[in-house]
DNA sequence: ATCCAGACTA
DNA sequence: TAGTCAGGAT
């Protein structure tokens, strides 16, 4: 929830999430419809069905993994939240690097805007309090969030998106939200039923193709449009 | 108008 | 490495 997407937002429907799936079999087992209900909101549609996929794997597994490798498998988990979980659930003497840490890094003097990934690892290796991983993340992140801002340090994250008004995103997030209370529709009833402006059918048309290609959104017999069952 | 506790696929 | 993924807050 947390992968580029304020912590402010995700609070609240964090507690949500959890009473909705209060375990991973829960989730595990979560038809697609109520679990993009209960995301709507946050965005980035996709990572409800990886978050899902994820708690599927972890059933499987039938043990939570507390190694990089090992979470790295799991859909959705990269190189940050892998290492997050390590971090944050047990303390172990690794470190992540995001948006918040790295622009703490950069302005403090530690590192450079154009250093890479594994750059920026190095030098925070060589600045953690062994012991104390979970303390040190969570006070660098802070720092990044409350005081040394992106606006404050007028330091550019590494990754810029486009508008998101009149996107095409912004379009496939109205389909989503249209058939997650609907039962299922055409082409034209959906077109109809868009809560935001600009939606001829074509773009409408090519906007459901993506959505189907993913796994949001299925194209029933009779070439109506619904959300998928599983 | 910018950016947010990134990750996936090509 | 580059392009794409949603939506709200400021």
């Amino acid at each position: 929830m947390l992968q580029q997407t304020q912590v402010s937002r995700v609070i609240p429907k964090y507690h949500e999430f959890m009473n909705a799936f209060p375990t991973l079999k829960d989730l595990a087992e979560a038809d697609t419809r109520s679990l993009l209900q209960v995301w709507s909101g946050l965005g980035y549609n996709r990572r409800a069905l990886w978050l899902r996929e994820a708690a599927q794997q972890l059933v499987e597994l039938g043990e939570f993994p507390q190694n990089v490798e090992e979470l790295r498998k799991l859909k959705g988990l990269g190189p940050y939240t892998s290492r997050s979980i390590l971090i944050f659930a047990f303390n172990q003497d690794l470190v992540t690097i995001d948006t918040n840490i790295r622009r703490v890094l950069i302005a403090n003097g530690y590192a450079t805007e154009e250093m890479s990934e594994t750059e920026l690892q190095d030098v925070a290796e060589h600045l953690l309090p062994k012991g104390r991983s979970c303390d040190w993340h969570n006070a660098l992140m802070d720092l990044g969030a409350t005081v040394q801002t992106a606006r404050t340090t007028r330091i550019a994250p590494t990754s810029s998106q486009p508008r998101f008004e009149r996107s095409s995103r912004q379009l496939r997030g109205a389909i989503v939200r249209v058939l997650t209370f609907t039962d299922t529709l055409s082409l034209n009833e959906l077109v109809s039923q868009l809560d935001i402006e600009c939606s001829n059918p074509n773009e409408v048309r090519e906007a459901l193709g993506q959505l189907v290609s993913e796994g949001l959104v299925a194209c029933t017999d009779n070439g109506e449009y619904t959300i998928p069952e599983c």
